[in-house]
DNA sequence: CGAACGATTGACGTTTCTCAAGGCTGGTGG
DNA sequence: CCACCAGCCTTGAGAAACGTCAATCGTTCG
C-alpha cells in the first residue's frame, strides 16, 4: 500500500491537494480542487468521507453549484471531459476508479452499463428537479427545499452538520448569501429550525412537514 | 393502416387530442397533452413534425419548461412515471415506441442500452446547462442563449420561425413574458436580431457572435 | 365584424442583490 | 493566557433587476 504527497501545482490553492493512503483512496483537504471542468474524465470517484461540491463558471465569476456529494456519493462519472469543477468542501476521502477499465467492463457486462445509465438517470431526476427550484422557486422555498434534501441526506440522529458555508448554499440556490442568511434567520425565527451547536451549521429542522408545505 | 379519432376526457383541453395516422404515428394538436407528469412512462416518442414542451409545475401553477422537443427528438425516455409533463406546441406528428419492447430489446442488445445512455446523457447535460443559466444569467443573457440555442436547432435558412409563444420562453427561461418580451425589443434595437415576417416570432439572428457575448 | 389571442410598452411594486458594518469563533503568536 | 486576526455569519440600508398590473395594438379566426 503505497503512500505519498502529491503537491498541487497551481498557487492558488492550498499546498496539499491530496494524500495517496491506498491503492484506490486519496484525501483532499478542505477547499482543494479534485478535477476541473473540460479535463479529461480519466477516473470517477466516490466520497468515502467528507463532501464534494461540483459547479460551473461564468467568465466573471458567478458560480452555480449542480451537486452537493456526500459520503457514498459517486460523481464525476462522464462521457470524455468533465462537465463541471469539483473541489473538497470539507477535508475528504475519495475512492477512485480508472474510468477506462469501467469501460472496459461495461462492454461485456450488461449490470454495468444498466447501473450506469441508473446512475445518469437519478443524476438527470436531480438536475429536473433543481430546474424547477431554480426557475420558479423564492428564495424561502429554495432555502426549504434546501434544507429536506440535506436533513433527508446526512441523517445524523435529529442534528445536521452542514459540511458547506452560505456561500456554498447559495451558489447551488441561485442566491446570494445573505438571502440565504436572512432566509434560516426567518425560518429560525418562525420556529422551523433551531442551530443547535455554537456554529451555525449544525441545524435541527423541527418541523419538516412546515418546511415541505413552505416548499411546494 | 388504421385511422380513428380519440376524444381526451379532458374537459379543458381542446377537444380532438390525437389522431392515429399509421401504426406508431399520432397527431396532436396545438395545445394539447401528449402525457402528464407521474403517469406510467408505456411509450417513448420522437417527434416528427412539429415542436413539444415538457414541463413541470408548482401547486399555485408556477411553471418550468424543462426542454423543447423539435422535429427527430426523442422524448418521454422516462424509467417508470414521466418526470414531465408534455403538451404539442403547435400540431404535432409523434411517432410512438412501446417502451416495454425498447426494455426486451435493450436486454440483449448492447448498442441499444448504449445508446439509452447517451440520450439520457445528453438530457443531464443540457439539464446542467441549463442550470447554470436559471441560477446565475440575468433576464439578457438568458434571452440571447435561447436564441442561440434555437438558432442552432431550427436552422431554417436564415430565419427561424419560433414554435413556442413569449410564455413559454418565460417559462423556459424563469422569467415573465413582459420580460422576455423587453429583452427581445432590445436585443432588436441594438442591432442583434430583426423580425422577419408579420408575426413576432420569425426571427433573424443578425449578429450571433454578439449575442454570444452578452451571453458568457 | 367582433371577440380572442398574443405581443409590446409603461408605471409601479416587490424581491433580491449590493455594499457596509459588526459580532462570533477559532487559531496564532507574543 | 490573552490579544489579535481571519473567516464566517448576520443584519441593515439603499439600489437594481425583475415582476405585476394595466392599457394598447395588431393578427387571426369564427
Amino acid at each position: 500500500m503505497p503512500l505519498f504527497i502529491k503537491l498541487n501545482a497551481d498557487p492558488n490553492e492550498k499546498l496539499v491537494a491530496h494524500t495517496r493512503v491506498s491503492s484506490t483512496e486519496y484525501k483532499y483537504n478542505s477547499g482543494t480542487k479534485i478535477f476541473g471542468e473540460k479535463e479529461p474524465a480519466d477516473y470517477i470517484y466516490q466520497v468515502i468521507e467528507g463532501a464534494v461540491r461540483s459547479h460551473k463558471l461564468l467568465s466573471d465569476g458567478r458560480r452555480q453549484i449542480g451537486a452537493f456529494h456526500l459520503a457514498g456519493d459517486i460523481f464525476g462519472l462522464e462521457n470524455d471531459f468533465h462537465r463541471f469543477t469539483a473541489e473538497a468542501i470539507v477535508d475528504t476521502t475519495v475512492r477512485l476508479m480508472k474510468r477506462e477499465s469501467l469501460e472496459r467492463v461495461a462492454k461485456t457486462d450488461f449490470a454495468i452499463v444498466r447501473s450506469l445509465l441508473n446512475m445518469t438517470t437519478d443524476n438527470l431526476q436531480h438536475a429536473e428537479n433543481h430546474l424547477l427550484l431554480l426557475g420558479r422557486k423564492t428564495a424561502l422555498e429554495r432555502v426549504a427545499a434546501f434544507l429536506l434534501e440535506m436533513d433527508r441526506r446526512v441523517t445524523a440522529a435529529g442534528v445536521m452538520t452542514l459540511p458547506m458555508n452560505r456561500r456554498d448554499i447559495a451558489d447551488y440556490l441561485g442566491l446570494t448569501l445573505e438571502t440565504v442568511s436572512r432566509a434560516l434567520s426567518e425560518l429560525h425565527k418562525k420556529g422551523y429550525l433551531r442551530f443547535s451547536g455554537h456554529t451555525q451549521r449544525e441545524i435541527v429542522v423541527l418541523n419538516p412537514d412546515g418546511l415541505a408545505k413552505l416548499d411546494r
